[in-house]
DNA sequence: ACCATGCTTCCAACTGGATTGAATTCCGCC
DNA sequence: GGCGGAATTCAATCCAGTTGGAAGCATGGT
């Protein structure tokens, strides 16, 4: 990540090769910054929302709460991630935003979106891809939840973090940092803290996975594709139809 | 429904008015059209996707097997719903797309996309919209499959498609038809069949429904609202942020 | 060095929903 | 009106994951 080129066009031009307007107009939505401690909330679920977020560096999650406490997260956030961007389309935020670490975010309103829209026609289809592109992947989350076991959804969550990461560090090999407790891991899979525990500790036995403090070494990556029929949705995205500029 | 207004232009006008070249555009896409039996399947994950359908009546679903056999309904599709819009991003389908009843769907091609986002900024903040909109109710769906019991997750269920059947129907009141079985209720909630039968006859006991062949009425909504602590992600879009012709 | 705090692990009892198979009802169709 | 297949219901048993509590481990602050 060098001073010149942010996360964002790393992530976007990815995909698509950019204009240098494109770029310009994505680099300005990243001109303001904030940084947030660990374990804090940035916005919450309800509130008006105006602005969206880039993250910068660190992770964040967002989730929403049962009336009676019980939680659900919905989504993990990584450096190059748009946060917030589901809400665009109503008047209020509909999940809370939380800090997993230290973070830094730049935020932009969300009226910024309207001049990509008139503007650039190919930055419009990218910024609809990726939001059909997020259903691909809520809609996998929701078949992991709804019909597969503990281990298949560890599995799965494992798989997922390591595609996503990899597209903004190439250079990635086996073993990833995963900064979350487990009840949050928990929350996210639909489980509890102690299962949680049991299946990593499991996993660890059975020699899918090596833990060392907060790193992670995914060790039988191929078996753990099979076993939940993982599919990487980052990788190629369908770009031919695109405008050109 | 007049011969006039197709459904889809009915649904989008819900949300922001639109000009004539825009219902033109909107109306080449329900040009051609296709019946197919109950229980027909239209296409299959992994086929290669180039359509596009519109819904003009009855109603069908779209679901993924995991490789042994365990099935997740993923969306249940009515009249003036697109069906296929996230697997635009991808090059190939990623669910398999099923009727209920008998049904009659508009096919177009995913290249007309291009024309309306080069020619109506307006539009293209619709579709943007609409897809963010549907990642909202995914995450309802989640946090419902995450965290909710078998008997909160049908009430869930049943308050999302009344509300949407209210969008194009406004003159629906508080039954509706539904003519999904119990197998496929199961297979969309993360359940089984003979759970979801106990938990409609304990619903029934209960006073919270009635139901009368395929057709079912909804007693008490606001106590299932409650329960479920329900948003209607239809009635309110923000448009606010659309540019304006 | 010490405590405070928060995370992970362990244990044992419990339960919501799964599973299986058989019985029944429903419904379209000849 | 009666037949056949699908959908629903019923009953018995089972198990993956929950619950709550307590014990171990890190980590950082003073």
């Amino acid at each position: 990540m060098s001073s010149t080129s942010s996360c964002l066009v790393t992530k976007l031009s990815h995909y698509v090769s950019l204009s240098q307007a494109d770029c310009a107009r994505l680099a300005t939505l990243e001109k303001a910054e904030r940084t947030f401690d660990a374990g804090h909330e940035v916005y919450q679920g309800g509130d008006e929302n105006k602005d969206l977020y880039v993250v910068k560096h660190g992770w964040a999650f967002s989730y929403t709460d049962l009336p009676d406490g019980r939680r659900q997260i919905v989504k993990i956030h990584h450096p190059g991630d748009i946060i917030g961007f589901p809400d665009v389309a109503l008047k209020h935020a509909t999940t809370t935003l939380r800090t997993v670490e230290d973070v830094c975010l730049c935020p932009f309103p969300k009226s910024s979106l309207d001049e990509i829209l008139r503007e650039s026609p190919k930055l419009s289809a990218l910024l609809l891809s990726i939001a059909l592109r997020d259903q691909v992947v809520l809609i996998d989350v929701l078949r992991a939840m709804g019909r597969m076991s503990a281990q298949e959804r560890v599995s799965y969550m494992l798989l997922d973090l390591i595609s996503r990461l990899r597209i903004t560090n190439p250079g990635m090999t086996d073993t990833i940092r995963l900064p979350m407790t487990q009840s949050q891991i928990a929350d996210y899979l639909g489980l509890t803290n102690v299962y949680i525990s049991k299946t990593f500790i499991r996993m660890e036995e059975d020699g899918y996975i090596h833990r060392d403090q907060n790193r992670l070494q995914i060790l039988r990556e191929d078996a753990m594709i099979e076993l939940t029929d993982f599919h990487d949705r980052y990788a190629d995205m369908d770009t031919s139809w695109f405008p050109q500029d």
